[in-house]
DNA sequence: ATAGATTAGGAAATCGGTTTCCAAAGAGGG
DNA sequence: CCCTCTTTGGAAACCGATTTCCTAATCTAT
C-alpha cells in the first residue's frame, strides 16, 4: 500500500511491459484475455489507480468542462435558479464521463483569463452557466476554439439553451386576458442587461400593444437589480406613482415578485383579492410564498441537460452544426396569487 | 496562436534552455533579471500558458481539492444550505491558490471508489461538505492518509467544522422561558441520523431535564427526512395526538418549519399568536416566511471558510496537530413568529 | 508443408513541464 | 595575477501514462 504503484511497477511484477498494462486499462491494442485478466486482477488487488495527469498529458483530453459562473451579485452557488442548471448539467455530463471544474480567474496571487485558465487546465468545452456579456475576457474565451455552451448569454458564435420567454410571456398575458378577464395589467421588469429579461419585456410590450391595452407610462417599473429588495423598492414607487391601481402586476423574475409581495403586503393590499400576481421562473421556493405564486415555470432540468448534451456533441464532433439557440419550453403554474 | 507553445518553443525562440524557462516561471533558481524580464516579456506577447496536467505530473501536486458532495435527496447543489458553504469554502481556497473538483463516483461507464477517484485525480486533499456517514468507500476516504476536513459530519479521525448546536438549542430555550415566558413547549426534530440533528435533540433534551419542564411523549416529534414535507406531517401528527397544545414549537431545521408553518395555517392555528415558531438555521428564504421565521442562526460563512483555513493547513503542513472538531458560535435571530 | 495473415506483446518515443547536477563565467580577495 | 566563491544557465533524467512501430509466434488456407 505504501509504495506507488504505475504501470511501470505492475509490468514488472507481472514480466510485461509497460504499454501492455496501458493496452488493458483502454481495453485497445491486443492483448490476450489471459493476460488481461491477469493484470485487472492485480490492478485490483493492489489497488492500482492510473494517474490522471499522467493520462491528459499525452492524450492531450482531460475529460473537464470548465464552469463560467460569474454571478452579479457574487452570490454565487447561493443562487438557487443557477445552482440548480448547475446541477442537472453536471449530473448529465458525468454519465458521458465528464467532470466539472470551476473557471477560476484569481489563483493564488495570479490574475488570469478565462481563456488562459481553460488553455492551462486543456478543458475539453466551456459551460457558461451565467456570465456578463460585457465582459472582454468572457468574449475572448467565447471567440476561441474551444467548444461551449450557455444556459444564460445569447452571444454571436455561442450555442446557447434559454427559455422560450417571449411563449411565456404570452401565456402569462393570455390568462390574464382569457381566464382572469383582466386588462389593467402593470409590469416589473428586472434590468434589461439581463438578456432574459430584455426578451420578457419585449413580448410583453409587443402583447400590450397589439392588444391595445391602455398603459400608464408608471406601470412599467425596471428594478435596479435581481433581488427581493429592489422588487419590494419597484412596487413601492409603482404604487405611489401610479393612477390608477392595475388588477394585475407580473413581474418578471419570482425573485423580484417576492419582493413585490412583500411589498403590496406592507401597503395592506390584499392578494389575490385587490391585485393578482404573476411570477416568472417557478423557484423552488415560491410554492411557499403567502399566498404561493403563479408563475411561468422554466424547465431547469431540460435546460442543464440540453446544454450538457450539447456540449458534449461539439466536444466529441467539433464539425456538428447547431441551431446557435435552443429554446426550452415554459409552462404555467396557477396558484393562490391568482384566482 | 495557432501552433502550441510550449517551453521549447520558446526556450529555442529566446536561445534559452527549457530549464530556464521553467526556472522563470516558478521564481526559483537562478535566473539574472535581464533573461527573466525578457522570458516573461515574450510569454506575454505570445500568450504562453502552461500545461497544468504536466506541471501535475512531475510535481506530483494539483492544488485541487475534491468535494463530496452526496446529498441524502440527491438535490445536491440545489440545497441552499450547503451550497452556501461550499461557495464560501470555494472564494477561500481560491485566494490560496486553491481549484475546487466534485468528486464523482461513476464517471461514464465506470464506477470507482471515493478514494480512487482521489488517487486517480492526485488531489491535494479533501473537502466532504455533506456526506452519509454510512458509507463505506467515504470512511475509506477518510482514513486515507489524504487531508481532509468536514462541515457536516463528526468522525474520528476527521477534522469538522460545525456549528456549536448545543448552544443554539440553549438559546432558543432561554428565550422562550426568560423572555416568551413560556414553558409548554414542543419540539420536532430531523432524523436522528444526521449528528446535527442528534445533537440539538441531546440539547433539547438535556435541557428539558434540567428545567423540569414537564413533556407529553408526543410533544417530540421526528420527521422522517429533511424537507418541508415531512415538516407538514410531523406537525400534523403532533397536533393531532397531543393533548395539551403547545405554546411554542421549536423545529430543528428552517427546512423542516418552512413545512411546520404550512401546517399550522392549514389547522387554522394562528403564528404566533396562538402557537409560537422557533426554527434553526436561518435559511435564505426564512426571512420570506409568512410569518418571518425566528430562527438559530448558523454562520455559513465562518463554516466554511474555517473549514478551508482547517484544510490548506493540514496541507500545506502535514505534521500540524488541531482539534478534531471546530466549533462555530450561533446567534439567535428573532422575527414575527415568536413575539 | 509452406506461404500469408493474424495476434500478442515489447521497445521506445512522446506529451510538457520540473529539478538536480554541472560547467562556464564573473566577482572578490590576497 | 591567481585562486576561490558565487551566479547564470544548460544538459539530462524524470514524472506516468499513451501510442506507434516492430518482431515473434500462432493460425489459416491451399
Amino acid at each position: 500500500m505504501k509504495d506507488k504503484k504505475t504501470i511501470y511497477t505492475i509490468a514488472e511484477a507481472l514480466d510485461l511491459s509497460p504499454g501492455t498494462i496501458s493496452k488493458v486499462l483502454n481495453q485497445n491494442g491486443n492483448v490476450s484475455d489471459s493476460t488481461r485478466e491477469r493484470v485487472l486482477k492485480y490492478i485490483k488487488e493492489v489497488g492500482y489507480v492510473p494517474a490522471k495527469s499522467a493520462r491528459n498529458l499525452k492524450s492531450k483530453r482531460t475529460f473537464t468542462i470548465g464552469v463560467v459562473f460569474t454571478e452579479a451579485l457574487n452570490i454565487g452557488l447561493e443562487h438557487a435558479f443557477f445552482s440548480s442548471l448547475l446541477q442537472h448539467f453536471k449530473t448529465y455530463v458525468e454519465k458521458f464521463g465528464y467532470e466539472l471544474s470551476f473557471i477560476v480567474r484569481r489563483l493564488g496571487g495570479h490574475e488570469m483569463s478565462y481563456l488562459e485558465w481553460c488553455m492551462n487546465k486543456r478543458v475539453d468545452g466551456v459551460y457558461i452557466v451565467t456570465g456578463n456579456d460585457q465582459d472582454q475576457a468572457l468574449i475572448e474565451l467565447i471567440d476561441s476554439h474551444i467548444p461551449s455552451v450557455s444556459n444564460d448569454l445569447i452571444f454571436e458564435g455561442l450555442h446557447s439553451v434559454v427559455s422560450d420567454n417571449e411563449t411565456g410571456v404570452y401565456l402569462a398575458l393570455d390568462y390574464i386576458k382569457n381566464d382572469l378577464k383582466k386588462n389593467k395589467v402593470a409590469y416589473i421588469s428586472g434590468p434589461l442587461k439581463a438578456k432574459q429579461f430584455q426578451e420578457r419585456y419585449e413580448a410583453y410590450q409587443s402583447y400590450i400593444k397589439k392588444e391595445g391595452w391602455h398603459q400608464e407610462k408608471s406601470s412599467v417599473v425596471f428594478t435596479e437589480s435581481f433581488g427581493d429588495t429592489s422588487g419590494y423598492r419597484a412596487v413601492l414607487e409603482m404604487m405611489a406613482l401610479i393612477k390608477e391601481k392595475p388588477e394585475v402586476i407580473f413581474v418578471s423574475s419570482d425573485d423580484i415578485a417576492l419582493g413585490v409581495l412583500k411589498g403590496l403586503r406592507d401597503l395592506k393590499i390584499r392578494i389575490p383579492e385587490d391585485i393578482q400576481i404573476i411570477g416568472f421562473d417557478d423557484m423552488p421556493f415560491s410554492k411557499h410564498f403567502t399566498p404561493t405564486l403563479t408563475t411561468i415555470a422554466q424547465d431547469r432540468l431540460a435546460l442543464g441537460e440540453m446544454a450538457a448534451k450539447i456540449l458534449i456533441a461539439k466536444i466529441e464532433n467539433p464539425e456538428i452544426i447547431l441551431d446557435e439557440v435552443t429554446r426550452i419550453p415554459v409552462k404555467m403554474i396557477i396558484r393562490e396569487s391568482t384566482q
